[in-house]
DNA sequence: GTCTACTTAGCGAGCGCTAACTAGAATTCG
DNA sequence: CGAATTCTAGTTAGCGCTCGCTAAGTAGAC
């Protein structure tokens, strides 16, 4: 139960691991294939052994990204079951832990204009799907009668602004826990759509 | 009265305007200037003779961003007197207006890493002086009694994160105007903060 | 005759990427 | 079982290109 809430240390390839921290660093452009190398102890082409190119690094990144918040999103939604209150505060905190969890890869998500379009529209994909879940369990609480706002679209887009904003400015040495801080987004998230809150 | 709600269209000079087009569309690392001064129909070198480096360039954009956004909140503040209501409201319509307006200026914040260390803490003392001014307007409705939340900071970081998102989504050929979602902007950071509402 | 706003020409460095080769491990086969 | 072969995970060397930037010169305005 709740596995969902777990975000372990990430388990990355050497490779991955070193372009993950130079791209977070000095951003997707500035890292050079070389400089990778470099911090690795191996020389260019052993890189390309591994990836074809060097957006392919900058896309299997993307694709582990895409896969932890997704997956644990939708376990978060399954276990709430049809609860439009469980269904949009699940997600909230599913998407907000792993915000102020895995700050590195959701920082990733500004590299995404570097991507070829095919690429880009792959990943946009996954996102949408996110934005789409959120709007749709928005519309079923207001049709439930539960929630109240006449904007679903719009206050999902709200929400997921608010959740990944979380990525740019978490420090785990400050003074709040990211369970801490997810409660108060799912508080704000409820009170965004209208919920009548009982606390 | 309400000048602060006007964003009338950028009077930037020509080798600004194609910076700015060029760095919102490929971002910075990916913008030469040999781009830039082919885009303006001159030379290299003439770039030079206007400004010192490439970076003079970004950070004069950045520069004239923040001083269209502060002056904006700091406007909408003034006039909004000493009501919680009225002055968080003000500042988020305020944002939120000038998200939607001046998408390219404020898409300019992912950039902010490609600045030096002397350049970039200028332009964070800018953003961090916005939040402030929110963070004390939220802590201010709570003294009053007008407002309820127990974290000011992190609501204001929230609201300001859910603002900014604006930018990077917003569609003038949407179905809403910028008016109609700075209005729903501040309806949820009310809500935020915990204030009853009478809608 | 000085100042403004450029031009031509080009330097040095770093970029992504590749062809060709190799040491050692794993696998196949007479 | 041992030799031959293939596969894995690299290496050295370097190509062609673009990058930010600059020294030196110049046409026209003041």
């Amino acid at each position: 139960m709740r596995d969902w809430t777990r975000y372990p240390a990430l388990e990355l390839p050497p490779i991955l691991a070193v372009s993950l921290d130079q791209i977070v660093r000095h951003g997707y452009d500035a890292t050079s294939v070389r400089k990778i190398a470099g911090e690795l102890g191996v020389t260019v082409p052993a890189l390309y052994y591994h990836f074809e190119n060097k957006q392919a690094i900058l896309m299997a990144l993307l694709d582990h990204a895409m896969r932890i918040v997704t997956s644990h999103v939708d376990a978060a939604l399954e276990e709430a079951g049809s609860d439009p209150v469980a269904r949009l505060g699940g997600a909230v905190e599913a998407i907000v832990l792993y915000m102020a969890h895995h700050r590195d890869l959701a920082f990733l998500d500004s590299e995404r204009r570097s991507l070829t379009p095919a690429n880009l529209a792959r990943y946009v994909a996954h996102r949408d799907r996110i934005e789409g879940l959120l709007r749709d369990t928005i519309e079923d609480g207001c049709r439930a009668g539960t929630f109240r706002t006449s904007k679903a679209a719009a206050c999902g887009r709200a929400i997921l602004s608010m959740c990944q904003g979380v990525a740019g400015w978490y420090q785990p040495s400050g003074p709040q826990s990211p369970e801490e801080t997810a409660a108060d987004y799912v508080r704000i998230a409820l009170a965004a759509v209208e919920f009548e809150q009982s606390a």
